[in-house]
DNA sequence: CTAGGGTTAG
């Protein structure tokens, strides 16, 4: 026999062989296809087969031990079943389902939960969400079932019958409704038999929340509801408001409208469902019409009513009609004040919040004569966001009893004003009382790292978030793109951002201001780009935040282009804001008088931050004409601003101005404007140190950022103000020179970090013999030249007196 | 069936 028929022989045997085994492998999954686990004794037949399959030496495949592990799951084998499922490498779907549910019916939420999150999201679906929910909603965890429901819409997973029936019943979890509305659901749908309007109210409830879902695009849902509803001869006021809220929920207000001016007799709640509708999507001025014909008709109005236009008046600043409200309820309402009414007192401490009048809303809390965690919480984010951080404090100190929402406002009131230290203290102060912290308290704690530039506590928080299961959390991992970025590892940002479950716009912003605070303009618009592609809609920020970007990198065409394409392509009115960076772009590069230019077309009357990025283009380029109109513009906006004194001073000095520069000087003593610019040394163990650099986010700067917290302490520790100046010393060598690309705001106020033209250098200098004036004129001066000095072991600077220093001004 | 308090981006 030739070589050639021996391998061919050989090849028949395998193929046989292979064809053999499929043979055998079929016949396995025919015999455990006939284990059907709602019979009897599917168990043991299964165990036979499988146990067939060891004695015999057959190596089963992926798909027979998944069905195995199905059977002995539906078996209420969950122990075995596991045992399997850890021993095979692949596991499929079913399988996993099979046991999710099977630990649901343990009730083992907690490892159901392990097998569903071990699952690559790519390989769940909806029957696997479905049995997560019910798992869920069968172990009373209400919330986490509508949690998981809401997330299928970001995996692009449509939700079936089975998803909303579970999700009802977590929703009847939640409402305490009737715990089976899901199977009455099913039941009246499939028998069509029952006509009691109440039943007809609960199905119509039914249709009417699948058709909120926010997957559900077809009205069909609601048409189904609407057409029980036109069917139904008695209509009780649930069956109304039920359709009504339906319309609204769904954003067809005209509808609801239609609905509403069909009631003959209408009811307060019918009243108020209406009256919050118009609330709820934003159409104020109908909201108080229907109020005003609402008194009118003489009905009474009550709570709901109350809090409902109190709520109105807040967001839209209505500040005069909440307040005359607020009046009518104290002269009507004799129970005003009482127990019932703390939602009321709620609302117009929230309605004196939003429009401003911080005391006034406390006074509010103080007189009223019940109060509730909610009264307390409301008080405290209202000082909170007018910045009163002390204020909110000793209320947050103050209060009885405090629940996560408490500690969460209390966390990023402290990190969003800049107090990183108090931020996380109050967070470890949470921990220790045992709160449980959601990914909010979180968020708010890796504020505080992004803050303080705390990088290794940042990054240990990161851990504990993933180890609690919040992998996912949206406003935790916006929180980490800006801490990393802040911290210096601009790659840390960039990989989570790309490995996030799920995205919203503001970690596109996130993502993008990371780009532009690190110099990377270019990269920062190509991202805005692809978020477009994306069909993400940009919002105000994501222009503020791309035209800082561009501001930073010097990209003036590709900035005013923005700022042009935002009004034609977007509809959007620039705001002030938006000017003052364009401004702000124009000033960097040097085009003072297209700045100007740009500001006398603005269509409002320009504030005082874009007189002052004008003013700082001009004490960058030495045009002391224009500054001067700017600074005059700045005296007569906000006469008490010492960064205008401080703005002018150094553009006068800058442009060789000497006399100007003295002058303004002496009013600044006069008036008692603190001498130290925001780009002053500070003096700290006898050694003068003073930092100037702009707050782009150096790789060599990363060190520095970190070191700043320990030097503030130290500072404090030395009886220094901790303010912002924070300052920087002991760089390594003796000279220098680091390339400084981009330039902003914020990190300059929190840190007391200079600005920078772009593209300016750093140079390090030690032992520099000037004085005060002159070591400012020189720094400005160096700074028009794109050079920024760091001055080190200076000696005290009082020390130098007249004459000492060429100037001959002493200090 | 209707109302009042939170987070993340600048």
């Amino acid at each position: 026999m030739s070589v050639a028929a021996a391998a061919v022989a050989a090849a028949e045997e395998n193929a046989r062989h292979v064809f053999d085994m499929r043979a055998i492998a079929n016949r396995y999954a025919a015999l455990l296809q006939l284990c059907d686990p709602r019979r009897p004794a599917a168990e043991s037949r299964a165990r036979t087969v499988h146990a067939h399959m060891i004695t015999s030496g057959f190596s089963p495949k992926s798909h027979i031990l998944n069905r195995l592990i199905d059977i002995y799951c539906k078996s209420a084998n969950v122990n075995y079943a596991k045992k399997l499922f850890d021993e095979i490498p692949h596991t499929d779907v079913v399988a996993r389902t099979s046991l999710i549910a099977a630990y649901s019916a343990s009730r083992k939420p907690k490892l159901a939960r392990e097998i569903f999150d071990s699952t690559p999201l790519r390989f769940r679906d909806t029957v696997m969400y479905n049995a997560m929910i019910t798992c869920y909603s069968h172990n009373n965890d209400g919330h986490a079932a509508i949690r998981l429901f809401n997330s299928m819409r970001a995996v692009h997973l449509w939700p079936d019958y089975f998803t909303f029936s579970s999700v009802l019943a977590a929703l009847a979890l939640i409402a305490d409704q009737e715990k089976h509305c899901g199977q009455l659901h099913s039941s009246v749908i499939k028998s069509g038999a029952n006509r009691a309007t109440s039943v007809v109210n609960a199905l119509i409830s039914v249709y009417v929340k699948c058709a909120s879902s926010p997957f559900v695009l077809s009205s069909s849902l609601l048409e189904s509801a609407r057409k029980l509803f036109d069917e139904m001869s008695v209509k009780d006021e649930l069956t109304w408001t039920t359709i009504i809220t339906g319309y609204v929920k769904n954003d067809d207000l005209d509808a609801a409208k239609e609905i509403f001016d069909g009631i003959n007799e209408k009811f307060v709640v019918a009243w108020n469902a209406m009256i919050s509708g118009y609330v709820h999507k934003g159409r104020f001025q109908e909201a108080l019409e229907l109020l005003r014909k609402m008194y009118l008709s003489g009905i009474k109005l009550d709570e709901f009513t109350f809090t409902n236009i109190l709520s109105a008046c807040a967001d839209a600043g209505l500040f005069h009609h909440g307040k005359q409200l607020h009046a009518y309820i104290v002269k009507t309402e004799p129970t005003f004040g009482g127990e019932f009414s703390v939602s009321v007192i709620n609302a117009l401490i929230t309605l004196y919040w939003k429009c401003g009048q911080v005391d006034e809303a406390c006074k509010v809390f103080e007189k009223a004569e019940f109060r509730d965690i909610i009264s307390w919480n409301t008080v405290i984010s209202a000082y909170v966001s007018r910045g009163k951080i002390n204020e909110a404090k000793s209320f947050f100190d103050r209060m009885p009893e405090k629940n996560s929402l408490t500690w969460t406002v209390m966390i990023s009131g402290f990190a969003q004003n800049g107090f990183g230290e108090e931020g996380l203290k109050v967070f470890n102060q949470m921990r220790l009382n045992g709160i449980e912290q959601c990914d909010y308290a979180f968020a708010g704690a890796i504020t505080s790292c992004a803050v303080l530039a705390d990088l290794k506590h940042g990054t240990q928080l990161h851990a504990q978030l993933l180890q609690l299961g919040f992998d996912s959390s949206l406003s935790a991992g916006n929180a980490l793109i800006t801490m990393y970025a802040r911290c210096g590892d601009l790659e840390a940002a960039e990989s989570l951002f790309f490995t996030m479950p799920f995205i919203d716009s503001i970690s596109w912003n996130a993502m993008i201001a990371a780009l532009g605070q690190h110099g990377r303009g270019a990269q920062a618009l190509s991202l805005f780009k692809e978020m477009l592609g994306e069909q993400i809609v940009p919002d105000r920020v994501s222009f503020l935040i791309v035209l800082s970007a561009c501001a930073h990198a010097g990209l003036v065409e590709e900035g005013r282009d923005l700022f042009h394409s935002m009004s034609e392509n977007f509809g959007m009115t620039p705001g002030e804001d938006h000017y003052a960076v364009l401004v702000d772009l124009l000033c960097r590069a040097g085009k003072l008088s297209e700045a100007k230019s740009v500001i006398d077309s603005m269509p409002f009357e320009p504030g005082a931050p874009i007189w002052e990025a004008l003013l700082a283009g001009c004490r960058n380029h030495r045009n002391v004409d224009l500054g001067v109109q700017a600074a005059e513009h700045l005296f007569n906006l906000i006469p008490q601003h010492d960064g205008t004194y401080i703005l002018l001073s150094n553009m006068f000095s800058n442009s060789g101005h000497w006399d100007e520069a003295a002058k303004v000087r002496k009013l600044m003593r006069e008036r008692g404007v603190k001498k130290e610019p925001a780009c002053s040394w500070i003096e700290v163990e006898n050694k003068v140190h003073v930092f100037l650099v702009d707050d782009t986010i150096h790789p060599e700067m990363v060190a520095i950022y970190s070191y700043l917290k320990e030097l503030g302490q130290r500072m404090r520790k030395l009886g220094y103000v901790p303010d912002t100046r924070y300052v920087l010393h002991d760089m390594e060598s003796e000279q220098k020179e680091y390339a400084l690309s981009t330039h902003s705001e914020k990190l300059a106020v929190v840190y007391g970090l200079l600005k920078l033209p772009p593209g300016a250098t750093i140079r390090v200098y030690k032992n520099l013999r000037i004085c005060g004036d002159c070591h400012n004129a020189f720094k400005f001066m160096s700074m028009a030249e794109n050079r920024v000095i760091i001055v080190r072991d200076v000696k005290r600077f009082h020390h130098f007196r007249n004459g000492e220093c060429s100037c001959g001004n002493y200090w």
